[in-house]
DNA sequence: CTTATAACTGAACGATTGCTCAGTTGTTTG
DNA sequence: CAAACAACTGAGCAATCGTTCAGTTATAAG
């Protein structure tokens, strides 16, 4: 790998990388993430619970399911969403950490 | 805390969180700071090094820098940035745990 | 079948982002 | 001093982002 050599990460490395942390970038998307850190829940839960619309959250939800941050289930006409990766908690305690040490 | 009794983290925290992920989220931030882990080093050598513009290397330093990621040292006509966090190691190399283990 | 409800979707919008370009500041060298 | 060099800066631009809006699909209930 010439890339190595040189002291770089190659391209998809550090592309696939930069995607991890621009999925938890925007506030939207983390406090879905945090919200379902707690309890599986429905589209209609997470936008009240948010206070967004219904359709600004199914969009992030279809980000979240192409990334394989979240999952879902489908009741009836409601389909429940709930975290499914475990890195993505330990990445998000880690940032929290961070957070907390700085003024 | 009347967010955090309705299953919500407040606002502020959310806010200091995507903004962590965020500074890390672009691919050539990212691979300044990855190559900052190896060594401190100049705004040309950085240029050089992914092949961008100094100016362009410049505006993201001052990015870094403001959000303290990276601290700086002059010498001469040079200035030497050097990573000024260890969380951030951290968050990175959990991240890539995370990367490495999805297809 | 019709109505109501939950979720999804594409187009369009304004806002933000990262870059380039041109020019400036500060330092060293002749 | 002037010339060269390293770094910084603001304005402007194209691209991307997150949202809204209007409409569609799918399921359930009357």
């Amino acid at each position: 790998m010439r890339a190595a050599r040189r002291g770089l990460a190659d391209r998809e490395t550090v592309f696939g990388l930069a995607e991890t942390f621009k999925v938890l970038s925007d506030p939207t998307r983390l406090t879905i993430v945090l919200a379902l850190q707690r309890s599986e829940l429905c589209v209609l839960d997470i936008a009240s619970l948010l206070g967004v619309s219904e359709s600004a959250v199914s969009h992030q939800m279809r980000l979240l399911k192409a990334l394989r941050l979240v999952k879902h289930r489908k009741e009836g006409k409601m389909v429940f969403y709930s975290l499914d990766d475990e890195h993505i908690e330990d990445l998000i305690r880690v940032a929290q950490r961070h957070v907390g040490e700085r003024r």
